[in-house]
DNA sequence: TTCAATGTTTAGAC
DNA sequence: GGTCTAAACATTGA
């Protein structure tokens, strides 16, 4: 479930493990996934280096040594294989084609690297997508992304201001709103709009000092937190690093509709906001 | 068969 | 321009 901190994760898991790799190989098995005709790809790709795994708000960054970068975006049901020899890291949405080889049927692009391994671009919903981007081009790109939530300056004054110019919004759509805060998504705000006991209808203009400083914290709680259980993602090492975390088992609200509330008496409710599923506590959160 | 699903973008209405 | 809704992207699974 790609949102921060699953992107977080496969970006620190691939940091440790692709830098430094040369890019051998590229297969495209679905022409939609990346912004470029395969010749052109291949002709910037191979033979770059890569120097560096980062991200920023929920798209993943590998830096190459010749300049360009190359941008990867999960969206719904995007995974991350990196596969040598019989290690293992998988990354984003938690498994699909568990226990069958790779490729499987929704690999979409697939990279060799010049030590043997290889990273599959794997998506169900064929929403995700991968983009070769020059420097102008990745800055650009980056201009209308918002505020990063766990970066040190962000805390309910900053989040409040971020926010200042859509003051009819529904808190919970302000902040999926990645041109305002990135990396939050539809999980993420249902637990922590919880978490700081607001409703997720709540007006922007609406919200008190105490409460804005409640949900930024709330924010930054859930996310660090998640990050430490290294996300909603399924992952694991076949070559025995130990057990990994699965946050999914620490979610207050999302996904419990009609289930008694954690922290009060209240049963946990669920509705449509701006589309999208939307779970709250009717006992606790006003 | 119908509906919902972790994310964004776009079009249209008010 | 702000805000809301629906639709689009495409597929799976309950």
């Amino acid at each position: 479930m790609p949102e921060l901190p699953e992107v977080e994760t496969i970006v620190r898991d691939l940091e440790l493990n692709l830098s430094g790799l040369k890019i051998e190989s590229s297969r495209l098995l679905y022409d939609k996934a990346i912004n470029l005709d395969l010749k052109d790809w291949r002709k910037r790709l191979l033979g770059q280096k890569i120097t560096k795994v980062w991200r920023r708000g929920k798209q993943i960054i590998l830096s190459l040594d010749g300049g360009d970068f190359l941008v990867i975006h999960l969206k719904m049901t995007g995974q991350l294989i990196w596969q040598k020899n019989h290690k293992l890291i998988v990354g984003g949405h938690p498994i699909i084609g568990a226990g069958q080889t790779l490729p499987n049927k929704f690999s979409r692009v697939i990279f060799s690297f010049n030590d043997g391994s290889q990273l599959f671009f794997n998506d169900v919903r064929k929403f995700g997508w991968l983009k070769l981007l020059t420097a102008d081009e990745l800055a650009k790109k980056f201009t209308n992304l918002g505020v990063e939530p766990l970066s040190r300056d962000f805390d309910g004054q900053k989040l409040k201001a971020v926010l200042k110019n859509k003051p009819k919004s529904k808190i919970k759509l302000a902040l999926l709103d990645q041109s305002k805060v990135v990396g939050i998504g539809n999980i993420y705000a249902d637990e922590a709009l919880w978490l700081s006991r607001i409703k997720p209808d709540r007006r922007v203009a609406d919200l008190k000092n105490k409460e804005w400083q409640a949900l930024a914290s709330a924010v930054k709680k859930i996310l660090r937190l998640s990050i430490k259980y290294r996300g909603t993602s399924f992952s694991d090492y076949r070559d025995a690093s130990g057990a990994k975390g699965n946050f999914i088992s620490h979610l207050k609200v999302y996904g419990r509709a009609g289930q008694p509330c954690y922290n009060c008496q209240g049963i946990v409710k669920k509705f449509k906001l701006g589309g999208r599923g939307t779970h709250w506590c009717e006992g606790c959160q006003r």
